[in-house]
This record gives C-alpha cells, sequence and structure tokens, in this order.
DNA sequence: CACTATTTGTCCGTATGTATG
DNA sequence: TCATACATACGGACAAATAGT
C-alpha cells in the first residue's frame, strides 16, 4: 500500500503542519471540513483510501473527537466520503470526472459547445442603470439603463457557472428573452449586426456570498473563480461587460504557453494550437467542434 | 416594450441581494463583514462614501443591530472604515494601489521583471519524495527525491503569492539555494542548460488553509487564485512544476483575446501584442476622485 | 470459537461563544 | 446592560460493528 503511517505523519510534520485555530470566526469543525476537502480534491487522499481515524486526526489537529467527528460527518454529508462503523472513512469522491476544463484558445468554440452539451437558466433579465464600474467599462452614461441579464449554467444537472452580463440597450433589444435563454450571447451579438473584434478579460477569485451560493449550489464562503470579460466591437466599441463565477472543483481555466522565436527570445505567448499530449485534459466534454 | 415591471420585479427577486444565512456555520456578523467587505472591494461603497447605519443594516438583513454593529466594528478593526460617533461609518480603503495585474502575454518579462521590483523570500529548500501528484507531472519515479522550494513574493512589504515548486533532482542540483532565493527559476534553470519551450497551466481558485493563511498575511477561509502550472523543455521532459497560490486583491491575471482571422472566423486566441488602450490597467479600481 | 484492538455511534455534563429581544 | 436560547467545543464513558490473532 502507498499508505505508510509513520511516513506520512513524519512528512506531514516536516512539510505541512495545517492547523485549525480557535481564536478565527469560523468554528473548528467547519475549518478542519476545509482543510479535509482541499486535501481530498488536492489528491492527497485519493479516490478509495481511508482518510485517519476521529482519533488520529483529534491528536493531529488538536482538537476534541467530537469535533473531528463533526468534520468528518459534513464530509459525508457533502458526499466526499462515507462513514461505517468499524471499518473507518473512505473517500468516495473523484475528482475530475464531472470538471469542465476550459481551454484558452478557441474561446467561442467552447462556448458554442458548452452551449449545445450543458443548459443554462436565465435567473434575470431587465434594463437598468449600470453600476459605475460597468458604465466606465461599456463607456456609457450611468444614468441610462442597460440590458443586464443573470444565468446559471448546469453540466449534467449541476450548475457549474454564475454569468452576469450587461449590454448596452442599444444593442440588447435585437434579440428576446427567450433567445438569450437559449443560445451563446456572442452569437446573438453577431446577429445584432456587432463585429466582435477582441475581447478584455482579468481573471481572480472570489468568495461566494449568499446571492450566489444558492443558484450555483455551494455553501457560502465557498471559493469561486472569477472572470470578467470585457468584448468589444471593431471600433473599439465595447459591447458587453461579463462577471464570470466558476465553481473551481467543476470548472478549471486551462492554457498553453509556447516560447516565441528560437529558444534564447524571451518572450512567451498562448498557443492557439496546443500540442495534443493532454493526460490531464481527457475531460468528457471538451471536444472540438469542426 | 420588453419591460414589464411585475415581470422585472420578478425576476429580481430570483437574482437575489446579499443575503446572511444562520443556518450557516459561520456566525453571522462574520457573514455580514464579508458580504459589507466584498461591497467595499468591489467598488459599491467607495472610498469615503458613508455606510448605511446600524439600523439600517440590522434592517435590511433581518439580524440585530448588535449582530450589524459587531460586523462593523470588525470591518473598522481591519482597517477598512473608520466610525464616529453621530457622525456614521466612512469608508477609508484604497482599493488597490498596491495591486498587480500579470498579463498573459510576455510571462517571462513579467517574471523577470517581478524578480527586480519585488522581494523573494524562501521558506523552505529541501529534496524529498514527491507527492503522486507532482511526480505524475514530472514524469518520475514517486520514490526518488526531487527538489522542493517554498517561496512567498513581497511587493513592497506585502506578500501577494505563495510559490511552491518541484524541479527533478538533477536538474535542481545545478544551482544553489542562495540563488534560488535572489533570482528566477526560469533563468536558472536556463543556466543549467534547460531549454524551456512550453508550459501548460491550469487556473482555478481555492482556499486559504492555516499553512498558507499565514506567510500571504490573509485570514484563513480568504480566496486564493491558484494556478497549477508544468514547465517542459524540449522534447516534452516536464522539467518544473509549480503551484501558485495569489491575493486576489494584490495580483489578477489579465489578458487579451483577439479573433484569429477575418470577422466571421469563428475563433479566438490571446494576442501576444494587445492594443495599448488600458482604460483598466492604469488602476486596477476606478479611484479617480480628484 | 473467543479475545483483542480499532473504529464509529451515542450519551452525559460543563464551559464558552453567538444572537436575540 | 441583562437575561434567555441555542450552538460550539471539550473530556469522558460506553455500546456496536469490523478485522485480525
Amino acid at each position: 500500500m502507498l499508505d505508510n503511517p509513520d511516513l506520512t505523519a513524519m512528512m506531514s510534520r516536516l512539510a505541512d503542519p495545517p492547523t485549525v485555530d480557535q481564536r478565527l470566526p469560523t468554528p473548528l469543525y467547519h475549518q478542519l471540513y476545509v482543510v479535509l476537502r482541499n486535501k481530498i480534491l488536492s489528491g492527497v487522499h485519493p479516490l478509495g483510501s481511508l482518510l485517519p481515524s476521529e482519533q488520529r486526526i483529534a491528536g493531529e489537529f488538536q482538537v476534541s473527537r467530537i469535533t473531528a467527528k463533526r468534520a468528518l460527518n459534513e464530509l459525508a454529508a457533502s458526499g466526499f466520503v462515507v462513514r461505517e462503523r468499524g471499518r473507518g472513512t473512505r473517500v468516495v469522491y473523484q475528482a475530475s470526472a464531472t470538471m469542465v476544463r476550459s481551454r484558452v484558445e478557441g474561446l467561442l468554440e467552447n462556448l458554442l459547445a458548452m452551449g449545445l452539451e450543458t443548459r443554462v437558466s436565465l435567473l434575470a433579465f431587465d434594463y437598468r442603470p449600470p453600476s459605475q464600474e460597468v458604465a466606465q467599462a461599456l463607456d456609457c452614461d450611468p444614468a441610462a439603463p442597460v440590458q443586464r441579464a443573470v444565468r446559471v449554467r448546469m453540466l449534467e444537472t449541476e450548475p457549474f457557472s454564475h454569468l452576469t452580463t450587461h449590454v448596452p440597450a442599444d444593442i440588447g433589444r435585437c434579440y428576446t428573452r427567450d433567445e438569450l435563454a437559449s443560445q451563446p450571447l456572442l452569437t446573438l451579438l453577431e446577429r445584432s449586426g456587432v463585429r466582435v473584434d477582441h475581447a478584455e478579460q482579468t481573471i481572480g477569485a472570489t468568495l461566494a456570498d449568499s446571492e450566489i451560493a444558492g443558484p450555483l449550489g455551494v455553501e457560502m464562503g465557498s471559493p469561486l473563480l472569477r472572470i470578467e470579460r470585457v468584448v468589444y466591437a471593431r471600433g473599439q466599441r465595447p459591447v458587453e461587460h461579463i462577471t464570470a463565477l466558476y465553481r473551481p472543483d467543476r470548472y478549471q481555466y486551462q492554457m498553453t504557453l509556447t516560447r516565441v522565436g528560437d529558444g534564447r527570445a524571451r518572450s512567451w505567448t498562448p498557443s492557439s494550437h496546443p500540442n495534443p499530449t493532454d493526460t490531464h485534459c481527457s475531460t468528457p466534454t471538451q471536444e472540438e467542434t469542426p
């Protein structure tokens, strides 16, 4: 077996002393839950392996056995592990089975493929004055309404992305609410006569608040990948502002960086045609469209 | 008109405003603290503006006034606001004057520039058997030690990235511990005779655990941008595995997507030479009040 | 078959923290 | 500020299921 308790204990003492802290506002059992969940998600505890016992965990993290028990029960309630008396706690979570990996190359293909292979539900669709940030990004009057749409995209039956889009009103009126609920926004923009030229996007991270947590099926305080993108038409006119929030356990952003010029040139660029050696990328929902 | 008032009202109720939830593990005052902090960070409450009163906040979020007061006090303790009796609660947070934005173009230039403009502290440097995931990524024997380095990169005096790198032992022995503490790893790899060819990276998000929170200067449970990258030399040999964790308030990943071919081609690619119109890139958050 | 060690499940009593009115 | 209700966390004790000797 790969599981040598002594070696594992020694290593984790040398390298990673993950700890929980009583002074923090979040309860101990939930801190412990997060630590253990991270270990499962990162493959430290692979599928089928046995987690340490309540007693060992309680000792390692300096908490009572009841606290360790509760953290393990929360893991079981979340579907990461199964617990059996006398047998232990076994990992039943398989990481990348339901994961979507989007490649930065072929953005539009990805969106189209997703539009076909995933479903989207429209949570909101209205015209309202934009926030200061959106108004500046779209270069429009903060007092004039713009079209706002809030959508959640599903893989199978599980949501993985929460999209808030803003489009200038004159462009937004070229398509209907139902069309937006069924077709990719970029397709509708094209059909509206917009010549999409380029986009500027910023990738960050944030926490799920109650507004997001419900529709995305995560608990408040979960980490989310945040992408903010402004799409420009020919002539530098901004035509779309989108704030996308992704569940990192179901969606990650992948790209290949290749060197420009010969080996001595000090420049990199993302390649648009990555090599096909993908040990990671063999995900079920990632097929190229002809 | 497309705008039906009743429909709009119903919809905006579906896309809920931020709320706090008694059932969640984190205490109400901290949930409220996170919500208000997010609003400050995202510019809903800009620098110098007045936050709603305790009474209004308590009403809006359906909590007692004491809970609202405590959340505001935590904001004050964190330095986001100042509170004065009879005057109210005023935002004093100046968003991201110290924010770093890395562009996907010119990766190496960025690293070199950062190496000059930022300082790095070496937290760990040793040789040890790699984890299962690293061993697979580096295509090496899980039992044979590889070089591991843990570094934290500072902007001014504040840390913004936590880097854990793994390099095959034969390559790692080509440079010393002190050299790693002062020079970019890619430079050292080149000097070691490695012809760096391309890299594959995956971007996600995660929560800060106790292991990371301390060195990065954030509290446990904070959101982090997570980039996992494998660098390959000529001939597809993997030479470096890096797991980078970034504070999203100090670092974001920015890129420009430009269309390939003419306007009808359905393909996008990141551009290596973006246009210079950067309304965003000058100041991270809009703070142009003179 | 018993015997034992391990592991999870359940219960108690108590102290502290959180949230409300 | 105070009193009340509930959640969290602890140490301890015992029962029940499992696996190995």
